[in-house]
Parts: C-alpha cells; sequence; structure tokens
DNA sequence: ATGGCTACGATCCGTAGA
C-alpha cells in the first residue's frame, strides 16, 4: 500500500500536475494541503476520472486538505474544533489517515506564533485519543516544522527560526512520544534531504530547502513500513507548487493498486 | 539594504506563505 502527501499551494493552478502524479505513482492514498479551495469548486469529477474518491475540506484562499483514495473512505471526521480547515481524518482499507497542515507560525513570538504551538497541543491531544481508538494510523501533511538540523539547509542561518525554534521541535515531538514514528528516518537517505524550497532566490536549484512535509506511523505501521522518499520530480516542472510530494510504502494488505 | 517568488483577491497593491 502506497500513501502520500503533497502541499499543492493551490489545487486549482496545480491540478494537472496532481493528475499527472497520480497516473505515474498510483498512490492508495494521497493527501493533499492548501487547496485553496471553497468545496463547492473542488474538481470532484477531475479526481474520479483518474480512479479516485476524495474527501475535503475547504475555504476561499487559505487552507484546505483533502484526502483521495482508490478505495472508500469511511468515518470521515475534521478532528477538533478550529476556525481553519486544516485537518481531516478517514478510515481507507482498516488504515487510519490523518491529513493535516499545521500552521506556519509566521515569526517567532507572533500571535500566529502562540496559535502554531497552541494548535499543535491540541493535535497531540486529540490524535492521542485518535491513536487508542485506531492502533493502525498514519499522519500525513505539512506540519511547517523540520524536526532536526540534518532537515535544514543551514541551520546555522536558521537558528532559533520559525519552522526550527525548540518550541516548535518540542510540539512536533510531543507528536512522536505519542508513540509515532517519522517514517522518513526509518531508511538511510541522501545528505539534504528537503520537502520544501523558498520560491525566491532560487531555492531549488540551489537546494535551499527545508523538510517540514512528513508521514508519521504508529507503531504497526511504522513495523510495515518498507520504503518512504521524497519524489522531488513535481518541483522541476513550470509553476511548481514550493513542496514537493512525500510517499512512504506500507507491506500490509489493501484492495487498491500496487 | 532584509528583499528576492507565487497565489489570491483586491485592483496594479496588500496579505500570506515558509
Amino acid at each position: 500500500m502506497k500513501i502520500a502527501t503533497w502541499n499543492v499551494n493551490s489545487l486549482k493552478v496545480r491540478l494537472p500536475q496532481l493528475l499527472d502524479w497520480l497516473a505515474q505513482a498510483k498512490p492508495d492514498v494521497m493527501c493533499l494541503q492548501e487547496t485553496k479551495l471553497e468545496d463547492a469548486r473542488f474538481p470532484v469529477a477531475e479526481i474520479e476520472a483518474a480512479g479516485y474518491r476524495a474527501v475535503f475540506a475547504g475555504q476561499k484562499t487559505y487552507n484546505g486538505v483533502a484526502i483521495l483514495a482508490a478505495a472508500s473512505l469511511e468515518a470521515v471526521s475534521s478532528g477538533f474544533p478550529q476556525e481553519h480547515k486544516r485537518l481531516l481524518a478517514a478510515t481507507v482499507d482498516g488504515l487510519r489517515v490523518v491529513c493535516v497542515y499545521c500552521p506556519n507560525g509566521q515569526a517567532v513570538g507572533s500571535e500566529k506564533y502562540a496559535y502554531k504551538l497552541a494548535w499543535f497541543a491540541q493535535l497531540r491531544d486529540w490524535l492521542r485519543d485518535e491513536l487508542a481508538r485506531h492502533p493502525r494510523l498514519a499522519v500525513l501533511g505539512d506540519f511547517n516544522v523540520a524536526p532536526e538540523d540534518r532537515d535544514v539547509h543551514d541551520p546555522a542561518a536558521w537558528e532559533g527560526q520559525i519552522h526550527v525554534s525548540p518550541p516548535e521541535r518540542a510540539a512536533f515531538r510531543a507528536l512522536l512520544d505519542l508513540g509515532l514514528a517519522d517514517a522518513f528516518r526509518l531508511f538511510p537517505q541522501p545528505e539534504k534531504s528537503f520537502s520544501w524550497w523558498d520560491y525566491r532566490r532560487m531555492g531549488f536549484r540551489r537546494n535551499a530547502g527545508l523538510r517540514i512535509d512528513e508521514i508519521l506511523l504508529s507503531d504497526p505501521l511504522a513495523r510495515a513500513c518498507t520504503a518512504c522518499a521524497i519524489d522531488k520530480a513535481p518541483r522541476k516542472l513550470e509553476r511548481p507548487s514550493d513542496h514537493t510530494p512525500v510517499v512512504a510504502e506500507l507491506n500490509v494488505a489493501g484492495t487498491g493498486s500496487a
């Protein structure tokens, strides 16, 4: 079973790239963030034509999440009460899938930073219950936290900044402490592996990036995980998202492809 | 000098992202 996540930074703009990627990668589950679409404008027909069902929670201009799956999506939940469309959960083939778009935080010490840390605390509390109900649980998405210095292209330049500050990293670790593993770090990986690169200053060409998109797996799924990788190919396309997909393979029964 | 790019919704500038 192949599961994936991608912050598409506008599904309207990235829909052709998403459809191409689905056709090539054939994931069983695909989590999307920053769709930036009201639900009435979600491209249901195009997604279904590609062989996927979808559940989505969107709003105009900002945020917005979706889960696509080849199999049926059941027990859909938007998690804890919140003002933004940042969280969606569904069960696919007995796998509990949680799609998250964690707040950016803007700048350390700002109001949005406090909001980010409070949101992570709520996410942790909600995930603790979710994990108790669903032992086979995966959390995929844009966490907006680079967990360690090796997830940062220039740790000295970023020290103490947004996405790497110690309170943010502690908030991320608190999720792992629930009994979740960062799938990417279950395997040897290339040095300087990132999932996001700034549009400015030729960030991608300089590989000036951060690894802020992650896949977290509960113990049974971590043991079943055979691979996790970042697919940089979409970042090389014309008019790319600033994020690129992250993919994990699970050796579990699934009715989908792969 | 502290931006540089992209998307969006408001109008050819401000907000937000990371």
